[in-house]
DNA sequence: CGCAGGCCCTGGTAGC
DNA sequence: TGCTACCAGGGCCTGC
């Protein structure tokens, strides 16, 4: 499942190996991948076609590419989402969902996704942001990220800890992944009530969840399903260091206690029993 | 407005 | 063996 770190390192791929290159022609495959672009996939590559990629930008988990026509190549990889840098002629996954052919005979670009829960689409590149992402906030590794801020607006909310955490619109770029090992670092429960947190507690998770990202952005990405793959198909380590997701039946390695998993806003959450105490009032 | 929950999607696997 | 049920979960959408 790629968040931020793996995000990351597709688009330091995109831009080492897509920037710079001009489209000669598009393919869609598949119209759910292309849902997002209301026009259509004609549309879309009609409008990607001899258009050269300017650069490669991110926020949290989204991705765009501006173009020389002045429009975004917006792209999300949902769960299972990959972009590949294939030569041509290579096999076609069989999931593939969008190819994109450059007209120096290079590498084309593949859009691949089992689950079809990410996407491409062009926008207006509006300055900084294109304009479906206004709502997404800053994440941990922008610039201009302001910690202070986000920890007042956490402790502003109504909620459980864990929800606030994966709410995009509060911080960007954290998933079930971080959020669990965030949480862990801190020893505090998914279902803390954002109202109670003390300002360390707060200021400490965010912090934890930053650097959780840093250390996993450093090892390559976390990867332990084989679908996130790099923008060359390099699968990440960082799974070995994962302290609670995953782990359940495994001994902390804090205290010992048996890691636990529990579900959670239809997915799953792993803690430590012990570390993690279940709150007085827990908001689930 | 803030917050909670449903839904989308497919391949692998567990269970009968 | 072959079927069904379940699981992975990010983000959009709706309703309260």
């Amino acid at each position: 499942m790629p968040e931020l770190p793996e995000v990351e390192v597709v688009r330091r791929g995109l831009e080492r190996h897509a920037v710079g290159r001009t489209v000669q022609a598009v393919e869609v495959r598949h119209p759910r991948a292309v849902r997002r672009h209301l026009a259509g996939g004609a549309d879309l590559a009609d409008r990607l076609a001899e258009r050269r990629l300017i650069s490669a930008r991110r926020r949290g988990k989204y991705l765009w590419l501006p173009l020389d026509s002045g429009d975004a190549l917006v792209a999300h990889l949902g769960m299972s989402g990959q972009l590949l840098v294939q030569p041509p002629g290579t096999e076609d996954e069989p999931h593939l969902r969008v190819r994109l052919v450059f007209t120096d005979g290079g590498p084309e670009l593949r859009f691949v996704d089992q689950r079809t829960f990410g996407g491409l689409a062009l926008e207006p590149d509006a300055g900084d942001l294109p304009p479906s992402l206004a709502h997404i906030a800053r994440d941990p590794l922008d610039p201009e990220f302001d910690l202070e801020a986000v920890v007042a607006a956490l402790r502003r909310r109504r909620t459980g800890l864990k929800r606030a955490l994966l709410d995009q619109t509060l911080v960007s770029g954290v998933g079930n992944i971080y959020a669990d090992e965030a949480l862990w670092h801190t020893r505090l429960h998914w279902a803390r009530p954002t109202e109670e947190l003390r300002r360390p507690e707060a200021r400490a998770v965010i912090t934890a969840a930053s650097d959780v990202m840093r250390a996993a952005l450093g090892e390559g990405g976390t990867s332990f399903d084989r679908l996130y793959v790099d923008v060359n198909g390099q699968s990440g380590w960082f799974d070995r260091s994962l302290h609670a997701y995953g782990q359940a039946g495994r001994p902390c390695a804090r205290c010992g206690a048996l890691i636990v998993r529990e579900a959670f806003m239809n997915r799953s959450s792993f803690r430590c029993p012990r570390c993690q105490r279940t709150p007085r009032r827990p908001r689930w």
